[in-house]
DNA sequence: AGCACGCCGACT
DNA sequence: GTCGGCGTGCTC
C-alpha cells in the first residue's frame, strides 16, 4: 500500500503535524505526489490538505488498513516541491506559525469552492504590452561595478545595491537576470505593489518577452494560476511581483532580487507574519541562489549587516541623467508662525507653487495623514469624539461630512454641539490631505489638483486611475499620503512640498526616525527627474532632528550612526531579536487572563530551552488597547542578537487552550508593536 | 479550528 | 422535569 503524509489546511497550532492517509489504488491517484492539494476526511467532516510526503510505511500504533482513512480526491497540483516544504517548515518554526499557513503561501487561495480546481487557462491572458526600452544608455561606473560584483557573488550570498534615486538600478537588474538566464537558471524579482505599473512591467516585458510572468493584484485567479503553471513547466523563467511572488514555482532558481528592499510592504501583517527579505535570505541559501537587494534608502538592519560583513555593498552615487539630487529647503514652522504666517503653507512653498503654476509645471505635496482634520475637540470642556469599537479619536472627513474611524471605518455624525457640556464651540485640529486640497483650491483657483490617499484609491485600479489623472494634466498638483513617495517618475514635477515632516517622528516605535528619513528622502527624489531643476521644501517643527537633517543634506550618515548607537544602548533590533505576542478578545478580562497565562507559559518554556530570554515585558495593554471591538494586550520578548524566539513560543502555545473568541497572534521581528 | 460529549443552572 | 451554557478532548 501507498500512504501520504498530509498537512490539513486548518489554521491551528494544535493539529499542526502530518496525518497519514491511504492512497487509493484507483484512477486519478497514479501521479499523486508532494505538493498536491487533496480532500481528506478529518473527524466528522472533510478538509483541504497538502501532500508533503509519500511513503510505503503505515504509521506506528495504527492497524493501518482498518483504521486509516483514504484520500477522497486529488483537487489540483502539484503546487510546490520538496524544497518548498523545507522552506515552509523553516518559516513555521521561525515565525511560530502553523505549517498549514506557511504551505498556503505556495498554493492558490482556498475559497469556499476549494473542492473544485481553478481553471488554469484564462479567457484573457492580460498580457501587458512591452514598451520600447532600448539598451543604453553606456553604463555608469556604479552599474559596471554592480554587475562585476554580482558576477562574483556565490550562491546564498547577498549584495546590496545602494543607489540614489535614478541611478539605474533597474538596468542592473535586467542585465543580471539576462546573465542568470544564460546560465539556464530562473529569477524572482520582488517589487512593492505600487511599482507594478505598466511602465516597470513594460521594461521587463521588453527585455524578456514571453520568458517572464507578471503577478499583479489585478489578475484573476485563473490568470494567476496560468502564469504559475507556465513557471512550473519552465515556459517562463522569471517572475516579477509583490512579496507573494517569492513563493512562485520558478524552476532552477538562480537569483532573487528585492527592489526597494526597505519597503514595509515586504512584511506580511497576517499569519505567517513573515518578512520577504528574511525568507529570501533563507531561500537563497537553500537554493544556492544569489540575493540582490536594492534601495536608495536601505533599511538600517541591512546597513548593519553590511557593516558586520554579512552583506556586500556597491554604491551607485550618480544619477543616470547626471542631474544632481534636488536641493532641499527646510522651513521651521514655528518661525513662520512668529512671522505672522497663519497659513498651513510656508511663504517659500507658496512662492514656489506660484512659479510652478506660472511655468505650467507640476508639483507634489505630501502630507502623511488622510481626512480633513485629525480630530475634533470641544473648546469648553475638552471632549473628543472617540470610536466606540476602537480606543481612538475620530477623524473629520469633509467629503461626506462625517467623522470616521481610521481603524475600523465606522462613520459618525459631527455633533452640532458638545454632547457633554452643550457648548457650540467644537473645533477641529490637525490637517489632513483633504484640508490641503481645500486650501490649495482657495489659494489657486482653477489649478487642477489630484488627491491620492486611501480614500481616493479604493478599488482594483484606484492607484492607476489617480496616477493617470495626474499624468494627463498639463499642469497641476498631486496631493497625497506616503503612497506618493514610492517610485513615481514624472519628469514634469519640479517641486515637492512636505507638510508636517515630523509627524511620524513622534510615533512611539524604535524605527520612527528611520521611517521618517526614508519617507522624506524618497519623496524628495520625485523632484527634478526631468531636464528642469527641481526644488524640495520640508515644513517641520523639528528642523534640527537628525532624520530631517539627513534628508535635507542627502546624507544618511547624519542619522544612521547615532540611531544604531541608540538601538544598541536601549536593546533594540538588530542588536536584539524581538517578538510580540498580541492577545485579544471582546471580553477584556478574558483577554487579560489569557495573556498572563501565556506570559507564564512562555517564560517557563524559555527557562527549559537553550534560547536565552533577555527580557519579557507584559502583558500590558497594546498602544491600540481596543480595536474593532476587541480588547488587546501584548507581551514583548527580547532575545539575544540573531537568536530565534519562534520555536520556544510555538512549543508553549501548542500546550495551551483558550476560550473561543480569544485570539493569539505571534509577530516575530515586528515592525510595529501596536 | 470545528465538533461532540458531558455535566450544572433557569425556563416552557 | 428539559434546554443549553461552555470546559475538555479528538481528529490519520
Amino acid at each position: 500500500m501507498r500512504y501520504a503524509d498530509v498537512i490539513v489546511s486548518v489554521a491551528s497550532r494544535k493539529i499542526d503535524r502530518p496525518f497519514r492517509y491511504l492512497v487509493p489504488d484507483e484512477e486519478g491517484f497514479e501521479d499523486l505526489g508532494v505538493g498536491h492539494l487533496v480532500e481528506v476526511p478529518f473527524g466528522n467532516r472533510s478538509v483541504p490538505g497538502f501532500v508533503v510526503a509519500l511513503t510505503d510505511d503505515p504509521p506506528q500504533d495504527f492497524d493501518a488498513d482498518v483504521e486509516l482513512k483514504p484520500i477522497l480526491q486529488v483537487i489540483s497540483g502539484p503546487h510546490f516541491d520538496q524544497r518548498a516544504v523545507a522552506i515552509a517548515e523553516w518559516m513555521s518554526e521561525y515565525y511560530a506559525s502553523p505549517l498549514a499557513n506557511c504551505l498556503n503561501l505556495f498554493t492558490p487561495p482556498l475559497g469556499r469552492n476549494w473542492r473544485k480546481a481553478v481553471k488554469r487557462r484564462p479567457r484573457n491572458d492580460d498580457e501587458l504590452p512591452a514598451t520600447e526600452a532600448p539598451r543604453h544608455e553606456h553604463l555608469t561606473a556604479g552599474q559596471v561595478a554592480s554587475l562585476e560584483a554580482i558576477e562574483h557573488l556565490a550562491g546564498g550570498e547577498i549584495l546590496l545595491l545602494d543607489g540614489v534615486t535614478g541611478s539605474g538600478k533597474t538596468e542592473v537588474y535586467l542585465r543580471a537576470i539576462e546573465d542568470t538566464l544564460d546560465r539556464d537558471k530562473g529569477a524572482i524579482v520582488l517589487v512593492p505593489e505600487i511599482s507594478l505599473t505598466p511602465q516597470t512591467v513594460g521594461r521587463f516585458r521588453a527585455r524578456f518577452g514571453d520568458l517572464i510572468s507578471v503577478l499583479h493584484s489585478r489578475l484573476t485567479e485563473a490568470q494567476r494560476a496560468y502564469q504559475l503553471e507556465r513557471l512550473r513547466k519552465g515556459e517562463t523563467r522569471v517572475v516579477i511581483g509583490p512579496r507573494s511572488a517569492l513563493f512562485a514555482p520558478v524552476s532552477d532558481l538562480g537569483m532573487i532580487i528585492i527592489d526597494e528592499e526597505h519597503d514595509h510592504s515586504y512584511k506580511q501583517e497576517s499569519d505567517p507574519r513573515y518578512h520577504a527579505r528574511r525568507v529570501a535570505q533563507r531561500m537563497a541559501q537553500l537554493s544556492d541562489a544569489r540575493l540582490i537587494l536594492g534601495s536608495a534608502t536601505p533599511s538600517f538592519e541591512t546597513l548593519e549587516q553590511v557593516r558586520e560583513g554579512s552583506i556586500e555593498r556597491i554604491e551607485l552615487p550618480q544619477r543616470v541623467n547626471e542631474q544632481p539630487l534636488p536641493p532641499v529647503e527646510v522651513v521651521d514652522m514655528t518661525e513662520e508662525f512668529e512671522a505672522g504666517n497663519r497659513s498651513m503653507f510656508s511663504r517659500v512653498l507658496q512662492e514656489y507653487l506660484e512659479q510652478v503654476k506660472k511655468k505650467k509645471q507640476k508639483a507634489i505635496i505630501l502630507l502623511n495623514r488622510r481626512g480633513f482634520a485629525n480630530f475634533v475637540l470641544c473648546r469648553e470642556c475638552g471632549y473628543v469624539p472617540m470610536c466606540e469599537s476602537c480606543d481612538t479619536s475620530l477623524t473629520l472627513h469633509k467629503t461626506h461630512g462625517k467623522l470616521q474611524c481610521h481603524h475600523c471605518g465606522r462613520l459618525e455624525q459631527i455633533p452640532p454641539k458638545c454632547p457633554l457640556c452643550d457648548s457650540p464651540y467644537i473645533a477641529s485640529f490637525g490637517a489632513g490631505t483633504q484640508r490641503v486640497e481645500f486650501e490649495l483650491n482657495k489659494l489657486f483657483e482653477d489649478w487642477p489638483i489630484v488627491r491620492m490617499d486611501a480614500d481616493t484609491t479604493a478599488g482594483r485600479m484606484g492607484h492607476q486611475e489617480q496616477l493617470n489623472a495626474f499624468e494627463a494634466l498639463e499642469t497641476g498638483v498631486l496631493v497625497g499620503t506616503q503612497m506618493i513617495a514610492k517610485g513615481l517618475d514624472f519628469p514634469e514635477v519640479t517641486l515637492v512640498g512636505i507638510m508636517a515632516a515630523d509627524s511620524s517622528l513622534n510615533i512611539p516605535e524604535f524605527t520612527s526616525s528611520e521611517r521618517t528619513y526614508q519617507l522624506l528622502e524618497q519623496v524628495a527624489g520625485r523632484a527634478g527627474r526631468g531636464a528642469e531643476e527641481g526644488h524640495v521644501v520640508i515644513q517641520t517643527y523639528q528642523s534640527e532632528h537628525p532624520a530631517i537633517r539627513a534628508a535635507t543634506e542627502h546624507d544618511r550618515s547624519i542619522i544612521l550612526d547615532q540611531d544604531l548607537a541608540m538601538r544598541e544602548e536601549l536593546g533594540y533590533p538588530p542588536y536584539t531579536s524581538m517578538a510580540n505576542i498580541v492577545i485579544s478578545s471582546t471580553d477584556e478580562s478574558k483577554a487579560e487572563d489569557a495573556a498572563s497565562f501565556i506570559a507564564d507559559a512562555v517564560e517557563s518554556r524559555f527557562k527549559e530551552s537553550s534560547t536565552q530570554l533577555v527580557s519579557l515585558l507584559g502583558p500590558i495593554p497594546c498602544a491600540l488597547s481596543k480595536l474593532k471591538g476587541r480588547f488587546r494586550f501584548h507581551i514583548l520578548l527580547k532575545g539575544q542578537r540573531n537568536d530565534e524566539l519562534g520555536p520556544p513560543i510555538m512549543e508553549a502555545l501548542k500546550e495551551l487552550t483558550f476560550p473561543t473568541d480569544v485570539r493569539v497572534t505571534v509577530d516575530i521581528d515586528p515592525q510595529s508593536l501596536g
